[in-house]
DNA sequence: TGTTAGCACTCTATGTTGTTGAGTGCTAAC
DNA sequence: GTTAGCACTCAACAACATAGAGTGCTAACA
């Protein structure tokens, strides 16, 4: 049997009326649709063929065709539509970037908190692995006699601050050159790539003032670890109720919250496809538990073209692919263009 | 009517029961307690006028007996008994906070954290507002050429980073002495008393440095003024599903779920209280309109003896008050240890 | 006078049954 | 190939019956 163009038509009908309805959808009430020139017999014969295709199902007998995971995955393939976002969207996306937008974390989260406003499903959004960031400098600043604050800026202006309690005592002069050549080291390259380069510059250096370039090392090192659990935020968890098919049972809810509570759990997801500017994912297609009967949408930032991050959102897989993936579309672009004015003034 | 010894009796162990079950208790159950005495009609008797007093209602006629809030309030403030926790649940505290606690917020998170974990209720936390913290210095760090980067370290060790936008360019070394005026104007008092102490400093500074140190003033109000909104965690929010009352009423985890996502409102109920050492509040007495069917247990954290954040729990009036309130106020005396250790090393 | 057993009464929760209506598959006619 | 007609199915809803937990009241008892 073959999708023809009929059967694509009622198919492509089926699933937006379905995700605005969240009701199965039966033969009579499509064959009312003014795009439907065909009988509700005829359209009964349809959906016979495309149940038997694995597109549609009924929850029931004697219920109307609900789309299957399948459908929605051709229709994001092949049907969708991204359309251009209407004017006053356009403003307030840019808006919320444009005040008072001078660090890297903060836009993240409120991106999180402007994608689950406008779309009205819940949002996340993570911040930069340490790994893909590349050092602009270090400070090392004497807290106490054995306490260093370390701040660590990165060339998007993402900066960290981290306290080292060392093994022996420093001064101010000290820290000051041994953050010299710590700059001198992980200038333009990556943290993961310090420890390769910072052998050879200890030969400059004063027995202390190695020492403690060599103290300070594991310390690094440590710090890059704790950092690279990724920081991610989610925001609009509360509405999931707003969806029948979540608000009627309670389990899926509270899983769908627990899920989205779990840090590492979600900073895996937006991992995922970070290769991919834009990524769909429906029910089954999801590993994680919680997810199987949602879908997520991300979408991917990038760094001299090189991707550092992601953002999405996830609801129910009836979702409103079109319009989710057209407001992620524009905010990715937007997003990409903010960051590189960002670095380069 | 006198509550005399049996009355409060039966009513501690109906709010001991309740808390349990959940589950209105009736003069039957309640007689077939090994500490009840009495048949079941005299206990009927004495719920009768228990109910006349406000302490008991029934749900419906021919339903057992639910504590009212009076009942509550009456069991928190003279019935409960604070007990010490168990070496275990000691231990676990204490390690929380042992590994890797450098960071202030960081530990606030932990709070939070912990809280929800070992309580099973929901948690929130919150960290220090600005106008409550000694600054110990600051450190202004040039970026680009009209770009500094303001470090700011607290005598409790909190740090915090902001990009400054300037209208004229700044070199090094102007931001180092400008560094120094703000750092000597800043020793030793609260960030809001700042303006005051400034003005008289500027005298020995040249035309080039007062402009830029009058330029950052501004700058640095304004800072403070988003600092200012608080920063507050909530954690487990999924435990409320784990209480029937919330579980079978969607339309209120909903509200409570909305409530906890909502950032300025946590601040100020975590605020309210921020004067005694603990503090509960029970259904109708919290304002916010998700709380009025919850109990909100905080306690205060301390430096130097002024209380300076809050964190607690939120969950069902029929709180298991023994245990949060033996939890919180542990946790509040190991934090305050700890944060003075931190402060004093 | 306080306590208790007994009893009629109340009301929710639960289960049963019947009805309605939306939707289907199949058949036969167009 | 399309469509009208029809018998059939099944969830959703309402109406009704039943069981059980709990109460208040009364009268007897210590």
């Amino acid at each position: 049997m073959t999708l023809d163009e009929r059967k694509l038509q009622i198919l492509e009908t089926i699933v937006r009326e379905y995700i605005q309805s969240a009701e199965p959808i039966g033969s009579r009430t499509l064959s009312k649709n003014p795009k439907m020139k065909i009988s509700s017999a005829t359209i009964r014969n349809e959906m016979a063929d495309l149940e038997e295709m694995g597109y549609l199902y009924q929850p029931h007998t004697s219920a109307g065709r609900v789309p299957s995971e399948k459908a929605y995955r051709l229709y994001v393939d092949q049907l969708m539509t991204i359309m251009e976002l209407g004017g006053i969207l356009q403003e307030e996306i840019k808006s919320v970037y444009n005040t008072y937008m001078d660090e890297f974390t903060e836009a993240i989260q409120r991106t999180a908190r402007l994608l689950s406003r406008i779309t009205s499903y819940t949002a996340f959004s993570m911040a930069p692995q340490a790994k893909h960031l590349n050092c602009k400098f270090i400070k090392l600043i004497l807290l106490g006699e054995m306490k260093v604050l370390l701040v660590l800026v990165t060339k998007e202006r993402i900066v960290r601050n981290y306290v080292i309690t060392l093994t022996q005592p420093a001064s101010e002069a000290i820290l000051d050159k041994v953050g010299n050549v710590l700059n001198i080291c992980l200038k333009d390259i990556t943290l993961y790539e310090l420890n390769d380069s910072i052998m050879d510059k200890l030969d400059a250096l004063t027995e202390e003032e190695k020492s403690l370039l060599l103290e300070m090392i594991p310390l690094l090192k440590e710090i890059l670890i704790e950092e690279d659990r990724q920081r991610v935020y989610a925001d609009g968890l509360d509405k999931i109720f707003n969806f029948p098919e979540f608000a009627d049972d309670i389990e899926r809810a509270k899983k769908f919250i627990e899920t989205l509570n779990h840090q590492t759990l979600l900073a895996h997801k937006l991992t995922e496809n970070i290769q991919r500017d834009l990524s769909i994912q429906i029910g089954e297609e999801n590993v994680e538990e919680a997810f199987k009967d949602c879908s997520v949408v991300t979408a991917t930032y990038k760094i001299d073209g090189k991707p550092i991050g992601t953002f999405g959102v996830v609801g129910p897989t009836r979702m409103n692919y079109d319009y989710v993936v057209s407001v992620l579309d524009f905010l990715r672009k937007e997003f990409n263009a903010q960051i590189s004015r960002m670095i380069n003034d």
